[in-house]
RNA sequence: GGGCGCAUAACUCAGCGGUAGAGUGCCACCUUCACACGGUGGAAGUCGUAGGUUCGAAUCCUGCUGCGCCCA
């Protein structure tokens, strides 16, 4: 006996249960295969949330997509494997573990490296990984046993691996140059790890006087705190302003020192310096500004750095030392001002740089870092692409990968925090040497033999270790099977956000590595075979229902878990999936959401009233076996219109939704879905079927049982099909409708609804569309005539083919509360509907509103002649009949010779009303 | 400054060369024995703007207006 269901679907009365059982029966781990495996399988790598992360709108989206894809490829047979992961975020880990010594008064260098770093391990144990957690409540289907994080031993060794050979193939450099330096976690960050914002500033301009006195020049400055560190003035060698001043020197204000003389700078000429902006002539503080280092190198100037690692002034023996940059730059104009140097200060619009962990305002500071000579990487990255071994959807996407690639910068690899993968490099306190090394010590200097060695204090960016992934989940840089049967992984799903961070490293690195690395059989690996993954999907932002973006400072962020409990995993699922449509915003309401939950009850409720009804059949001694579900599927010719159709439509659905599914068009899947249950199986099969399940003493049981039969095996295949997008509800139904006993432990473990072409049957789809259109037209007139909804009236109707409706009449009589169908040559009076194919007219004594009934024709006629114009003036054109494609010419011509009966006919409904 | 997007029904979005679509909301009627998280019917859009290409443009091209994102 199926399970009695509550009246109304209650979400949380299931899911919790749903997916321990998941987790727990261990119905998505995937052992290494024992044998490369035919088809290739399909294999996904979950972007590593970050281990301090809670789970937000963007991962759900990601994580429901990775989802639907992950469960669907599994359902049509191919090997799945979802891999998931954790990333041990450096900076942003290590802010939460300073932040909890802070409470205690204490900072990191209270307690040591060591000990801060064991500290770390246990937040990581207490607080880390939350998002892995909700991620098992959602349902995803991953697996497992085989969840990383990247601190592990394993993926530790690959980093440094990765570190020794790309040292080895001198790829890696250490120098010292301009970084974006962070003066409050007092470490260096990359490009990437800066945001810009527009702030309002000041432009100030300074008199810098000619060390001979014979004149000075205006220099224009937004920082005027770094002048300190001037070492020289550079103008455009094309300004005619400036030519006489090529070469000559000037006293730098404010440099001595104690008392002592100002130091002396050059003039030198440089294209940089813009005549356009500010005076023309600006200063050149190499060590604190990118464009002023560039200029440095050029004209072979000294570097000198004013500032500490907390950004304040360090010039001993100076008023300004000490000073914070922002104290500073305000003593430092004031003093120009005293000594009537200051000329101008205009005001200022202009972009400063902020870290995006901390939020301070970068400083661009002259330090000794770690960097990856990146072109070599970058060359093969972009072939990848080109030569189309990696696929981005959507394409766009490409040309933004490409623009970043083509303009790359070395990538500065060096962090100066304590959590991370520590650089394997030594330092020699005899040679100053350094050693490279893959052992966890080595014993001794490799230039000088010295056992007087340190290692490194710098740990690597974390984009480091996450970049190598796709490979050392696997097992690289071991050559396992693993590798030889999951890499390249199939696809990435990923936020345009980190296209640069990750994407784009994941395929720098893996091409470079895998290279080197043979294929299964022994092959010379290609660059084909090198890439990460073959496929990129890149979602957008969900934002708020007013599409502005999520964030703290707004308030408006959506907890995902928040709406979730409030209407069900499956319809936040649906909400998400339903609006993702590649390549645009998803504006999140929750109106949409409640739409969904009320989709997972229509469709609790069509379980309800088929288990009921398989226990009335039960009554009457019909029952329909399970095991012959599957083979029963497909009714004979001879079956009723309804069971034909639904079939062919669920065939129909199922081809589309396949196919949607391929192009990652989640939208397009869902609305299918979501049409063919509500809109197909719901409002018209299940109305109809109610004729058919008739189990009394004197019924036709073998059609009933048929009728039956075709019932729960059409809605068991939709469930099947439903499933990846509400994996919760139709495992509930699957398992209710097998009476707990079904052929597989989940319906996740069974198959996805194939098209079958035989199964297809257009005409009978066409035969039904025309029925429902009279059965809609009817109901459309009923209401007109403002007939009671209990009320059965007689029906006239003339068609244009045979007026026999056979088994069409019980349909109409039922759906249309008919009481008698009457076909007729010539239908005449008022209240006629008319179509192409029929007129029809519903008999009720109430004679109709005349004044709207005149209306309602007007605006119908008014529609159809305009429709006609459009269609004649098309006909009429040779153009149009030379050059359009015979299908819409043809299509056209029907249309207008329709469009000349149906005119004819709302004319004359509108002479007879007098 | 360079690059990339977006403007379609009250709202949120599909459609991207061949007769304007969905969900929600709105209006009216219906507590019909699966479901009021329901049923039935209905109202609602000169597809931002001005040109161009085409037999035909919401759909392709150009300018304009207004938003948004990325990189300097």
């Amino acid at each position: 006996m199926p399970q009695d269901l509550e009246k109304a679907y209650d979400p949380g009365a299931i899911e919790d249960r749903w997916a321990a059982y998941w987790v727990n029966e261990r119905l998505f781990e995937v052992p290494s295969p024992e044998s490369v495996p035919e088809r290739d399988p399909f294999t996904i790598l979950l972007p590593p949330p970050n281990v301090t992360g809670r789970l937000h709108m963007g991962h759900m989206l990601n994580q429901t997509e990775m989802d639907i894809l992950t469960r669907w490829h599994r359902m049509c047979g191919d090997t799945t494997l979802w891999l998931p992961g954790t990333d041990h975020a450096g900076i942003a880990t290590q802010m939460m573990v300073e932040r909890q010594l802070a409470g205690e008064g204490k900072k990191r260098q209270d307690v040591g490296r060591e000990a801060f770093i064991e500290r770390v391990w246990q937040w990581k144990e207490h607080y880390g990984g939350a998002i892995l957690g909700q991620m098992k409540r959602l349902g995803a289907s991953v697996d497992w046993s085989r969840e990383y994080f990247t601190m592990d031993e394993n993926l530790s060794v690959a980093v440094r691996e990765a570190f020794v050979r790309l040292y080895e193939q001198g790829l890696i450099y250490r120098g010292k140059y301009i970084v974006n330096w962070d003066p409050i976690q007092q470490t260096a960050v990359s490009d990437l790890e800066v945001t810009h914002e527009e702030r309002a500033g000041k432009l100030y301009h300074i008199r810098y006087p000619l060390a001979d006195g014979s004149g000075s020049i205006v220099i224009a400055t937004t920082r005027p705190e770094t002048m300190l560190g001037d070492t020289a003035v550079a103008v455009n060698p094309d300004d005619a302003r400036y030519l006489a001043f090529h070469g000559k020197l000037l006293r730098l204000p404010l440099s001595g020192v104690n008392g002592g003389a100002e130091r002396e700078i050059p003039i030198v000429t440089d294209s940089w310096a813009n005549p356009e902006f500010g005076t023309g002539a600006v200063k050149v503080t190499p060590a604190h500004d990118p464009n002023d280092f560039a200029i440095g190198v050029r004209h072979n100037l000294p570097q000198l750095s004013i500032m500490d690692e907390a950004a304040r002034i360090e010039l001993p023996g100076s008023p300004y030392h000490g000073l914070d940059r922002y104290a500073a730059r305000e003593k430092i104009v004031e003093d120009l001002r005293a000594l009537d140097l200051l000329v101008d200060v205009k005001d200022h619009a202009m972009a400063i740089g902020l870290s995006q962990r901390s939020g301070a305002v970068v400083e661009p500071r002259l330090s000794t870092q770690w960097f990856v000579k990146i072109q070599p990487l970058a060359d093969k990255a972009i072939a990848a692409v080109e030569q189309g071994h990696i696929k981005f959807t959507p394409e766009q996407y490409a040309k933004t990968y490409f623009e970043w690639m083509r303009n790359i910068h070395d990538w500065c690899i060096s962090r100066q925090l304590w959590w991370g993968h520590r650089i394997p490099a030594w330092h020699c306190e005899a040679c100053g040497q350094i050693t490279v090394s893959r052992a966890d010590k080595p014993a001794s200097c490799a230039e000088c033999g010295s056992a007087a060695i340190h290692q490194d204090t710098d740990v690597l960016d974390t984009w480091f270790s996450s970049g190598l992934l796709p490979c050392s989940v696997f097992g690289w840089p071991k050559h396992t099977r693993d590798l030889d049967i999951f890499y390249p992984t199939s696809l990435l799903v990923t936020g345009f956000d980190i296209l640069f961070f990750w994407v784009a490293r994941m395929i720098m690195l893996g091409c470079h590595f895998m290279l080197e690395m043979p294929m299964a059989n022994g092959d010379k690996r290609t660059l084909k075979d090198a890439v990460p993954f073959r496929e990129v999907y890149i979602h957008a932002l969900v934002r708020d229902a007013d599409r502005q973006k999520m964030s703290k400072t707004k308030g408006n962020v959506i907890d995902p878990i928040e709406i979730v409990e409030k209407y069900g995993t499956d319809a936040v699922r649906f909400t998400l999936a339903a609006m993702a449509s590649p390549g645009t915003d998803i504006a999140f309401s929750e109106a949409r959401t409640e739409g969904y939950r009320a989709f997972a009850n229509k469709i609790w409720n069509a379980a309800r009233f088929i288990f009921m009804n398989e226990e009335r059949a039960a009554l009457g001694g019909v029952e329909v076996s399970r095991n012959t579900l599957i083979d029963s599927f497909g009714p004979d010719e001879n079956a009723p219109i309804e069971a034909r159709w639904i079939v062919s439509r669920l065939n129909h659905t199922a081809a589309d939704v396949n196919e949607a599914l391929s192009e990652y068009r989640f939208h397009e899947a869902a609305n299918l879905v979501y049409q063919f249950f509500w809109g197909d199986f719901c409002d018209w099969y299940l109305e109809i079927v109610k004729l058919r399940l008739d189990f009394t003493e004197n019924a036709d049981k073998r059609a009933a049982k048929a009728a039956l039969t075709t019932l729960l095996a059409t809605f068991e295949a939709a469930l099947r099909m439903l499933s990846p997008f509400m994996p919760f509800i139709t495992e509930e139904l699957w398992h209710a409708l097998y009476n707990g006993n079904p052929p597989a432990k989940s319906i996740a473990l069974s198959r996805y609804p194939q098209p079958f072409d035989e199964a297809l049957d257009l005409a009978v789809e066409s035969e039904m569309a025309t029925l429902q259109d009279l059965i809609v037209n009817i109901r459309a007139a009923r209401k007109e005539l403002e007939v009671p909804e209990r009320e059965s009236v007689p029906v006239r109707v003339r068609t244009t083919h045979d007026n026999s409706f056979g088994d069409a009449l019980l349909i109409i009589q039922r759906l249309a509360r008919v009481s008698t169908l009457d076909p007729v040559e010539n239908i005449e009076g008022s209240g006629i509907r008319s179509t192409p194919a029929f007129d029809v007219q519903v008999v009720y004594e109430r004679t109709v509103d005349v004044a709207a009934e005149r209306e309602r024709l007007t605006k119908e006629l008014a529609q159809f002649e305009k429709e006609q114009a459009n269609a004649q003036r098309q006909l009429a054109n040779e153009g149009f009949l030379a050059k359009a494609p015979a299908h819409i010419v043809d299509g056209i011509r029907k249309r207008a010779a329709e469009l000349v009966i149906l005119i004819e006919k709302t004319r004359r409904s509108l002479d007879q009303l007098g």
